[in-house]
DNA sequence: GGTTAGCACTCGCAGCTTGGGAGTGCTAAT
DNA sequence: ATTAGCACTCCCAAGCTGCGAGTGCTAACC
C-alpha cells in the first residue's frame, strides 16, 4: 500500500503527464503544492519507481507514470468522478432532440464522446440476444424480382433482393407475405426453419431467405460499429512515428479491433479500463480503451468505449463513457420495452 | 505542342516520378534508353521547366512534374489505357459473388478501388433523381409505438418509429398500411403530400412522417459515402508532415469532402482529374482525385472515385475508376430495370 | 529520522559545421 | 544539334557542441 504522500505524488504525476505530455519533474510537483522540496520528492519517487507505479524516460528526465501506476492512479486514487450535472443535462438535452432511430443515437454517441474525451469513440449498435422475427413484406420490383422486407423485433430492418422463378403480381405477393408474417411472427431462427408450414414453391423460397439472413444476423458478432474522433488520436505526439499511426489508422479500417474490443467487454458488467501492455494486440501496447456494455442485460445491449494513447484523461473518459451507457441504456430500454 | 522528344522526357519523368516519388535526374532519363546523352536532356527539361511542364524542388535536384505536367500527361501522351481483361474479369466475379445488395456493391468497389490503386477510395451509394414510394408497412412495436417502414422506389429502405396518439391493433395498422400503401404506390414526395386523401388521425400522422421522411431523402444530396483505403494514403512521404496528416484525416471525418467531391463530379458525364491546385480546398493542393459517376442519367446515379498524392499512378486509376463505373452501372441498370 | 541545500553528473535536444554526392548549367569542342 | 568536361549549387546525414533540465548523492540541519 502506498503512504499517502507517494499516493499524493502519483497523483501529480499522472494529472500533470496527462494534460502536458511532458515528463514530470520533482521541481514541478513541489510547486503544485505539497509543503515539501523538491529533493525530498525526489527520494519519494525513486521509492514509486522501484515498486514500478512511475518510470523515466531516460536518466536525468523528469517521470511519467507505468501502466501500473495509471492502474492504481483509476482504482485507488481517481474516485468515483461524474460528469457535473450540467454536462449530463446537456448530453440528455442532445440526445432527446435526436430522432428516435437507433443508428441516429449511436452516431450521437460517438460524436459526444469523441468530442468530450478528445480519442476515439467507438460505439456498437445494440444487438439482440437472439433476433426474432417481428414481420414480413415483399415489394414486386420487376416482373422476376421482388424485394423482401424483413422486421426483426428491436426495429431493426433487413432487406433482400429476390429473383423469383416465375411473375408474381404485387396481390400474391402480398397474400402471401401476410400468411407467413402472422405465421412466423415473434419466432427465432431456428423455430422458422423447424416449423412444418404448407408451403407454395415461392413461400419457400421467402422462408429460405428468411432463415439465411436470420442466421446471418445471429451469427455476426456485431456490425460495423460507428468511429468517431480518429483525428484526435493522430494527433497526439505519442503518435508521432509513422509506423504506430500508420498501424493504428489501419486497425481501425479493417474494423478488427471488434474482435477483440468486444469479447474484452462481454465479460462482467461495469466500466472496463485496458491500459497498455494490457491489451492483447501488439499495436495497442501504447494505448488504453475505456469500454462498457449498454442495453439490457440478457435482452439487447451493445458496447462503447473511447480509445486513446495510454495518456488519456482518464477522469473524463470513465464518467462519460459510463453517463453514455446509462442514457443508451435508458433510451433501448424505451424502445424495447 | 510539345515536341516528340519532350513528350517522351515528359512521359519518362511523370513514370518514373511515381513509382519512387524522387526527382527524376536527367541520367535516369538517359538510361530508360532515349538515344541520346544526359547533357542534351538537360537542354530540353530546362525548355520543359519553362513551358511549366516541370519543375524542380531546388536548384541541383532532379525535375518532377507540375500540374501542368500531370494534366498533360493524362490527356495526351497517356492515352487509352484498359484494365486487362485478366483484371475485368476478376473484378466481375467479385462483384457476383456479393450478394444483391446495393450497400455490398458499394462497398466491393470500395475496396477494390483502393487496393488495385492503393489509395483512398470513395464510392457514394446510388441516389435516385427523385424519390418515390413503392410501398409502406406499419408494424407494432409496443402498445403506443409503431415503425413504419418505407421502400423507396429503388429499394432502399427507411424506418422510423412514431408514438401513437392511441393504442392500435397490428391489424388495424395493416388495414391503413395497406390502403395507404395502394393510394400513394409510385407517387413522389410532392405528390402525395398534396393529394387529398380521406384520413384518419392515425393515418395523417403517417402520411406527415412519409412526407418527412421523403422530403430529407430528396434534400440530402448524398447519404454517407463509403470511404476505404485511407492508410495507403497516410503512408505516401508527401503526408509525412503531422499538420497535412491531420488535416486529410479530419477531411475524411467530417465526410465534408461530399461537398466539394459530388457538384464538382455532378457535372458532365465522363471519368474526370482534378489535380493539386485545380482542387477547391485548400488541404487538397497535394492531392489529385479521378472521380466519375455511375448509374442511369437522369435516373439513379452516384459517384465513385480515388483520391491520393498528385504522385498518383494515373494510369491505374483512371481506367480502374472507369471500369468500376462502368460495372456498377450496369448492375444498377438490372435492378432498376 | 526525516528534510533539505548544494553540487556534480547525465542526457536529450537544438543548432551548427562539415564532407560527400547527386545533379545541374554553362562552355567549348565535335 | 549534340556532347564531354567542369565548376557550382544544394541537400542530407553524420558528427560535434553547448545548454538546460533534471536527477542522485552527500552532508548539513531541524
Amino acid at each position: 500500500m502506498l503512504t499517502q504522500r507517494r499516493s499524493n505524488i502519483l497523483k501529480i504525476v499522472v494529472g500533470e503527464y496527462i494534460s502536458t505530455g511532458l515528463p514530470v519533474s520533482s521541481h514541478t510537483i513541489a510547486r503544485r503544492g505539497m509543503g515539501v522540496s523538491p529533493a525530498t520528492i525526489r527520494n519519494e519517487m525513486v521509492e514509486l519507481e522501484e515498486e514500478g507505479y512511475l518510470c523515466q524516460p531516460h536518466t536525468s528526465a523528469g517521470r511519467i507514470p507505468s501502466d501500473k501506476g495509471y492502474r492504481h492512479y483509476i482504482e485507488s486514487i481517481m474516485g468515483d468522478v461524474q460528469l457535473s450535472l450540467a454536462e449530463q443535462r446537456l448530453i440528455r438535452h442532445q440526445f432527446h432532440q435526436v430522432e428516435s432511430e437507433v443508428e441516429e443515437w449511436t452516431r450521437l454517441a460517438a460524436a459526444i464522446l469523441s468530442r468530450t474525451v478528445r480519442n476515439v469513440a467507438i460505439v456498437t449498435l445494440p444487438k439482440p440476444r437472439e433476433p426474432r422475427l417481428k414481420h414480413l413484406d415483399l415489394v414486386t420490383l420487376q416482373e422476376f424480382l421482388a424485394l423482401l422486407v424483413l422486421v426483426l423485433r428491436e426495429a431493426k430492418l433487413k432487406q433482400q433482393v429476390l429473383t423469383l422463378e416465375e411473375a408474381v403480381s404485387q396481390e400474391e405477393l402480398s397474400v402471401s407475405a401476410r400468411r407467413l408474417s402472422s405465421a412466423c411472427a415473434g419466432l427465432t431462427c431456428s423455430e422458422i426453419s423447424s416449423k412444418g408450414l404448407g408451403l407454395s414453391p415461392l413461400e419457400g423460397q421467402v422462408v429460405g431467405a428468411v432463415v439465411q439472413i436470420m442466421q446471418a444476423e445471429e451469427g455476426e458478432a456485431y456490425e460495423e460499429p460507428c468511429v468517431d474522433g480518429l483525428h484526435h488520436m493522430l494527433s497526439q505526439p505519442e503518435f508521432a512515428s509513422r509506423s504506430k499511426l500508420a498501424a493504428i489508422v489501419e486497425l481501425f479500417e479493417q474494423k478488427s479491433l471488434l474482435k477483440s474490443l468486444l469479447p474484452q467487454v462481454l465479460t462482467g458488467e461495469g466500466v472496463r479500463v485496458v491500459i497498455g501492455r494490457e491489451n492483447k494486440q501488439d499495436v495497442m501496447r501504447d494505448c488504453s480503451m475505456v469500454i462498457i456494455r449498454y442495453g439490457i442485460p440478457g435482452e439487447v445491449g451493445g458496447a462503447l468505449g473511447v480509445m486513446g494513447p495510454t495518456r488519456m484523461p482518464y477522469n473524463r473518459a470513465i464518467p462519460t463513457v459510463c453517463f453514455l451507457s446509462l442514457v443508451m441504456s435508458e433510451m433501448v430500454g424505451e424502445l424495447y420495452g
